[in-house]
DNA sequence: ATATTTATCGAAAACGTTTTCGAAATAACC
DNA sequence: GGTTATTTCGAAAACGTTTTCGATAAATAT
């Protein structure tokens, strides 16, 4: 059971392997009849081009890198989702590597898919991540790179984002609407910069709306997880009893941080007020609904591999490439969380 | 910035390719000094092989393809984890392809992955799959091939699974173990082995415990979504209000079903007792506790990967492979939902 | 008729590596 | 001294494809 080769087509055909890759790839001079051989015999044995040979000989595979932080995550799982769908369609397969939030790690994987020579890569930056020597490698090999949701303001290279200042803006305004008049921020770590620009888009909409800030209502979670939502609203109610509304920086916490409510008979929307971010599937499942911004995660992974793609063909071309950020809307989502009682 | 070769490093150091090769890969017929050399200068020059190259070369490229029916998935983000993390502990990379539970698709999937020459695949059936033409391609090929948890029993190769019938066998007996008399069950679709095997496990609890079973007492689920929950609920409660538990084949649908029972402020476990499967990260998240059978997902990944690579390297050595069947164990978790009272 | 264009083909180089096998040089032996 | 082992190296083939460029034959034009 040996793989097909040109060279069996062309021996069995008793012509050369030149004609018949030309007759394959349908260049102009091969006559219709040989043509016509060529394509018939190569489809009854099977034939399929050694992508190995291909790939040697063209300088790429038609595979591309992602690396995220975390595969079981809802919302890095929907933007795989969307870029593993979306390269599909134009011929692209898709490694997948995680840093686990370990920027020693995500060096790891980087280095890897260098070695590897994949045609591009994508990434959403770990948080312990900046404009370090393994991204300055990427760009410095001219490898068609983008960044999506947690990236660096400091590399220059194509971008798909949202306006996480302006949506944590709209999410605090949203709460200050619903009658909140001392709003605590559960943000995230300190390094990423989804973080930081939610985080001052707490502070802004405090400040547009002459209430004071107060940096004992900011609560950093470290991991950023369901256990430590639990924990800061635990905090929350026995430092700031008085507290009406909380902006958390993403949902899984904020799921957190209901279940201690509801734990302690705390009555959300009522005596607090609470609103997530990203939209995950299962903030409309619980009770309360959660109100949330909106992230359009598996449109974020489409928008990623498209600029990816665009840039692996315009490097073709030339070398001198002009970056790209595309910016995506986000929408607040209210519900029973947020409701006015 | 062009990629360095073994002829530049053989040009500068005034030796040949060959042995460049044998000094970057140890082998014994190179003098210490140009060895040192080699490697000194292939470090300074930041040498790393062509792996198009080593590819078309070796025949092999360190990678595999996993194909599953969807990436957003507790289970399947949780084995994928597990796969990319043993993969890499071994030099391999890991290419995801999902098949949307469609067959025609997971058709495809496999011929991109055959095509790409991958050194073997894991795979988890869709629903519409059984022993087609595409699995049997794999197997002629003599393709490195691991099926895991959505197996069929007719297709001869290595797998990696739970005792669904057992597991489901003790998640019914477990109910009625906490006093219920008449159990309904929420079962997956009509093809997939391990729904037909949840179904038989449950069937064969109430056997065992002197309980009629009544085909009416079967729902069907065909998406398997948390929406399915919900409706089926609901027409339990209708059709069959004395019902007093409920055995659901999945936690996200056992979910739904939670969900409708709070807003009709049924009472679990007090009026009806709930048990799901595979104990989804949110079954402890949610009020209450969902009880269900515990699955081993990141561990199946593992055990698949390192089943693939033990065929992987001993087809290297004979094509005569003996497949292997790997039985992880499951286990009930007991939460509020199905506590006595 | 010859000259020129067009259609069809194939030789050969190239991509960068791995590995076999033989050659040369050196060391060891009697 | 010559013979045999040992060490160290490199030529060359092979993996299977793509693409350039030149060659031949056929068709068209002059």
């Amino acid at each position: 059971m040996k793989d097909i080769t040109l060279k069996q087509i062309a021996d069995t055909l008793g012509i050369s392997i030149t004609t018949v890759s030309k007759a394959l790839k349908n260049y102009p001079d091969v006559s219709p009849k040989t043509k016509n051989a060529v394509l018939e015999l190569a489809k009854s044995l099977q034939y399929t081009p050694n992508s190995f040979a291909v790939n040697l000989r063209t300088k790429e595979s038609k595979t591309i890198g992602l690396i995220i932080p975390e595969v079981v995550h809802h919302f890095f799982s929907n933007v795989i989702n969307g870029i593993i769908e979306e390269a599909e369609k134009s011929g692209y397969l898709v490694i997948i590597l995680q840093s686990n939030e370990s920027l020693e790690l995500e060096k790891k994987q980087v280095e890897l898919l260098i070695n590897k020579r994949v045609d591009g890569i994508i990434m959403s930056l770990s948080n312990e991540s900046n404009d370090d020597e393994h991204i300055k490698e990427i760009i410095k090999r001219e490898i068609p790179f983008v960044l999506f949701d947690k990236i660096s303001k400091f590399i220059n290279c194509s971008k798909v984002i949202i306006d996480d200042q302006k949506a944590a803006y709209n999410a605090v305004e949203h709460l200050i609407s619903k009658g909140c008049k001392k709003i605590a921020h559960i943000r995230g770590p300190v390094n990423p910069q989804n973080a930081i620009d939610r985080f001052l888009g707490y502070k802004k909409a405090l400040e547009k709306h002459n209430i004071p800030f107060d940096y004992k209502l900011v609560y950093t979670c470290k991991n950023v997880t369901f256990e430590e939502g639990k924990e800061f609203a635990k905090q929350i109610v026995k430092n700031h009893p008085d507290i009406d509304g909380i902006f958390v920086i993403t949902d899984l916490v904020a799921v957190g941080v209901l279940a201690f409510f509801n734990e302690q008979n705390i009555l959300v929307p009522n005596q607090i007020k609470i609103i997530g971010f990203s939209n995950w599937f299962m903030s409309q499942v619980i009770t309360p609904k959660l109100s949330t911004v909106d992230q359009p995660s598996y449109e974020m992974g489409v928008q990623s591999f498209n600029l990816l793609l665009e840039e692996i063909n315009q490097k073709k071309i030339s070398l001198d490439f002009i970056p790209k950020t595309i910016e995506l809307e986000t929408s607040i989502i209210e519900r029973e969380s947020t409701s006015e009682r």
